[in-house]
DNA sequence: CTACATGCAAACCGTTTGCACCCTA
DNA sequence: TAGGGTGCAAACGGTTTGCATGTAG
């Protein structure tokens, strides 16, 4: 399958996470869809603010941080902290579960599929009596062209 | 040995971490960096200012987030964005490598010792050619107590 | 038609900064 | 006593909110 039609696909599919959300399929809800799958890795409010001005689709900011909001409620979306500032940044979630790998220097983040902690979760809720329902894990260092210099 | 020993000890070893770091030795400093010892989780820097103002010791909120800016950028401490919103959390490094679980009802936070990451970050390191200099973890759950509930 | 969505501007709030004064080394 | 540290008040910047208007179902 190429990356073109597991676009479309995906379009149909979160067409209908809109409605089992109760969510009003608006344009601005579509466009801010579209602008997160195509992302390769989590992006701020205002990238995607950006992102839709320079496509001729301009959206309020207000209105992209309040479509996040809801996204992130009906658990379509996760917002993350991932350079310990005050940016925030989003992943649309039916992309599957990832870590990142973030370069201190320039600021490049790198998605990493697969997981290395599922037995550790289990063995860690028998310790603590926790019910874990998830976990963020990121790591850091210098990438492949930092690193030279 | 005792928490009141262990404290006194460490207090010995923080006066040493600000010289060697080229920074005067105040009574603001000592303190922060005291609250910052005997808390066994993460806090913020108003928690900080709070706990400083109960103990008659008052500090100004700006004169807190200097110092923490200014031990951060000499790794003596850590800031952490671990709710995921526009607070920001600080822990003293010298307690050691620390994971966390969040009761994500009651937002109690349980330090983890031990880490299970350490043969994954060098396989990551030759998949991505990345040379990872550490990661940040966050479990999130329910706690023995809210999962009752 | 009506409840939810959006645009706009102002408010919010955690954090940072400029400046005068203070105190450690 | 010089240069870093602190208090105070004002600025900053990402995010949220109130309100009037627009629109999907």
């Amino acid at each position: 399958m190429k990356g073109g039609s597991l676009i479309l696909n995906k379009r149909a599919e979160y067409e209908d996470d809109l409605k089992q959300s109760g969510l009003k399929n608006t344009k601005s809800r579509k466009a801010i869809i579209d602008i997160l799958i195509q992302s390769d890795q989590p992006i701020t409010a205002e990238q995607i603010y950006l992102k839709l001005k320079e496509s001729k689709t301009e959206i309020n900011l207000s209105t992209v941080y309040r479509t996040l909001e809801t996204l992130d409620n009906k658990g379509l979306v996760t917002k993350l902290s991932i350079m310990d500032d005050d940016r925030m940044f989003f992943e649309y979630n039916k992309m599957g579960h990832r870590h990142y790998l973030v370069c201190i220097n320039c600021k490049k983040i790198v998605t990493i599929h697969g997981c290395p902690l599922t037995s550790y979760e289990e063995e860690l809720e028998k310790e603590t009596d926790f019910h874990i329902v998830g976990h963020k894990l990121y790591l850091y260092g210098y990438c492949s062209d930092c690193k030279k210099k």
